[in-house]
DNA sequence: GGACAATTGTTGTCGTCAACAACAATCTTT
DNA sequence: AAAGATTGTTGTTGACGACAACAATTGTCC
């Protein structure tokens, strides 16, 4: 029920919402300096698992920025490197991507010299995908990257709870 | 190293990369069906937790595709139903969404007679956001397929896992 | 063998969303 | 009163998912 009067206070922000002690004398009821309650969007898994992958996505692309590698290209090279000669569309079903958006990935990773697109002799239909010999000692670099951005994680939420997530959420591979 | 020769097969789909046994006689060696093995995206917290989030945002949508509400929608009505006269700042922060996002979510919404902007008489800068009568009835037919949605979660990963990921995320609200 | 369906890569459009920048109106500060 | 900050608004940009169409190629079926 009166959830209402549920303080609580944001990590970094204030909230200035409609009224509160301004010089004007109508100073706000004891609500006043509330904070924003929304207890109500507490049990939604959705809302805490979405506020969580943009936090990932903005420190992964933070401590990769030197590079210029955003989460999608990174996992585009994982995979190619792991599998080279994959064509594009088992690529893109791997990761759940479109074929249409992994064109334009591709496009960007190849202008860079770091992938290229062979032509299939068996399938002439297809592209077999390779990294480059640069794209190989960069993907190297990136994973140090990105290992080190596992570890913000860590010291996020916890070493043991970055497992236990991990362990919850192996079937989404 | 020389995983080259890693050949693979979709989970579901058929992955038709560079060669395999066609009826060119250029058989696979016995890894033939190997699945795409990317184990190198196995310890990366973010790449999980997006494709979970791409799970658990489409069945929301779809969950809630009879009221045409989406989660962003969703969680600006919970967050003004928990605390009616919010600004427009407020909301916006606290859900971690631009103010200018917050505008085009709101015109939807007043324009569905859902939320009303009612100008603060202390500021008169700010909209004190408010549910209409019908955004109140509307809401708590929201929640209760919001909480059918949960239900799908506790089914794909489990209740107790549910539980366990609601806590380790709590820092994130 | 040849017609027909399916697949692959490509291009294009549309809508969602985060990130910024600019602006007018208003409030705060000095 | 002047300068600076805040709020709502409009606009642009880029990443991203979804979808539709197309040419080239392959598989299938009669």
């Amino acid at each position: 029920m009166a959830n209402r009067a549920a303080p609580l206070r944001l990590t970094s922000a204030n909230a200035k919402p409609a009224g509160r002690p301004t010089r004007n004398g109508k100073a706000r009821r004891e609500d006043a300096d509330r904070e924003v309650g929304l207890d109500a969007l507490a049990g939604h898994a959705g809302y805490a698992v979405r506020r969580f992958q943009i936090w990932i996505f903005q420190d992964f692309i933070k401590t990769l920025a030197a590079v210029d590698i955003r989460p999608t290209q990174y996992s585009v090279m994982t995979v190619i490197g792991a599998n080279p000669g994959l064509s594009q569309m088992a690529v893109a079903k791997r990761l759940g991507i479109e074929r249409a958006r992994l064109v334009h990935l591709l496009d960007g990773l190849e202008r860079r010299k770091l992938v290229k697109r062979v032509q299939s002799p068996s399938d002439r239909r297809c592209h077999a995908l390779y990294l480059t010999a640069q794209g190989e000692t960069s993907l190297r670099q990136f994973k140090r990257l990105a290992a080190e951005h596992e570890r913000h994680v860590a010291e996020k939420i916890g070493k043991e709870n970055r497992e236990r997530l991990l362990h919850i959420l192996s079937c989404f591979t």
